[in-house]
DNA sequence: GAAAATCGAGACGACCAGTATCGGAACCTC
DNA sequence: GAGGTTCCGATACTGGTCGTCTCGATTTTC
């Protein structure tokens, strides 16, 4: 492909050989949607090089294997949930773990996922980006923690980084272990129990 | 079983050919043994085959691919975190949750968790399975929750199914998806959090 | 002791990862 | 725009593994 240098035409489907972050980016994003679209088995560098319109070597001259890339291509899919600062930390985390929600309904986060964990699993040294990538997903509520904490809406004593695991943990663990498909009722059961479980001990005195 | 006892000869390494159950069973702890201490990356049927001292096509006979096993070796791992009953749903779950921190500890359950999810993303049809898998794991919380429903220990409108994921998945997420060895800090903040959370309303008055 | 069920061994085809090489295309500098 | 440098495309190649298949051997069952 891309050898013949046609006549350039009109048309912008034309490309040229593409180069540096542009190939980059599109690798990534072929990587993603055959993730989604057609499932890990089915990944194969070659596809992927075909639909990213770019060589094998390519690829390899980016990441060291398979591995590397599918976990890096999960990041695609991490549009950070910002948390607005509304001041209530029920209402905060409710919108954080609806956004999360939504999330796991159209499975496309959920492939990716699940293909970095395959990764993850095939190639050990990728563990550190698939780290720092929940990381980053999970970076919102421990702001939203920490503002509360500053309200005096949640008890000085919180083990904020305990939190992470206490917010995220049930969706994931519902979806990615158990199977099953989370829902509104889940996520406001978790939202009641977890408020209730950090609020300041005593309302009267 | 497929083997009456065998005249034992003198030599212990004189084996006859396993057959049905014995051969299942050996070809499981196999698997179970090489995914621990080889990893899910160097997992081959081959390598499988010749640690449980059986033919390649015997592995093939009883399952589908090596997906289909890897998944069913994970329940080697399963032995069931009874929660015997104490009287207080702290001291319950907090029991529970200390046995699945010693098991985060040495990765042995991590790593069939992860070969498990790792063979699930690459075989869909392996859901079910690893789902119930989770199910089990996870009934006793159930039954703790319950008893102490009756006891009146925690308010009877809290969602028991949602208490499955606020209990295990905190450990899960920090473990798996944060890749940070769960601590005795974490399980007792998570313990605190949740036994506040699902109180009944007015322990004064 | 014969028939039936099960297993071992190995050959086989297909697929794919990852490496290596080299000519050509794109970019850059003067 | 000539010349040099960097990056890319194409392809061949090796090695490993999955999953299938066949057939002779072993074990169980009756």
């Amino acid at each position: 492909m891309g050898t013949q240098e046609i006549p350039v035409q009109n048309g912008e489907q034309r490309t040229k050989q593409m180069r540096g972050d542009a190939a980059t980016e599109a690798i990534l994003r072929a990587t993603h949607d055959l993730i989604v679209d057609e499932g890990y088995t089915n990944l194969t560098i070659d596809a992927v090089a075909t639909r990213a319109g770019v060589a094998r070597s390519t690829i390899y001259r980016r990441w060291a294997n398979k591995q590397a890339l599918v976990v890096d291509a999960a990041r695609i899919e991490l549009r950070e949930l910002e948390i607005p600062d509304i001041g209530s930390f029920r209402e905060e985390i409710r919108m954080y773990m609806m956004g999360r929600l939504s999330w796991f309904l159209n499975d496309e986060s959920t492939k990716a996922t699940e293909a970095s964990l395959a990764a993850l699993a095939e190639d050990p040294s990728t563990e550190a980006a698939f780290g720092a990538r929940t990381e980053a997903l999970i970076t919102p509520v421990v702001e939203a923690a920490e503002r509360a904490k500053a309200r005096g809406e949640i008890r000085q004593d919180v083990d904020i980084s305990a939190l992470k695991g206490i917010i995220a943990g049930p969706l994931t663990f519902t979806a990615n272990y158990l199977r099953i498909t989370p829902d509104l009722r889940l996520v406001d059961a978790v939202v009641d129990i977890i408020c209730r479980g950090v609020a300041p001990d005593d309302d009267s005195v």
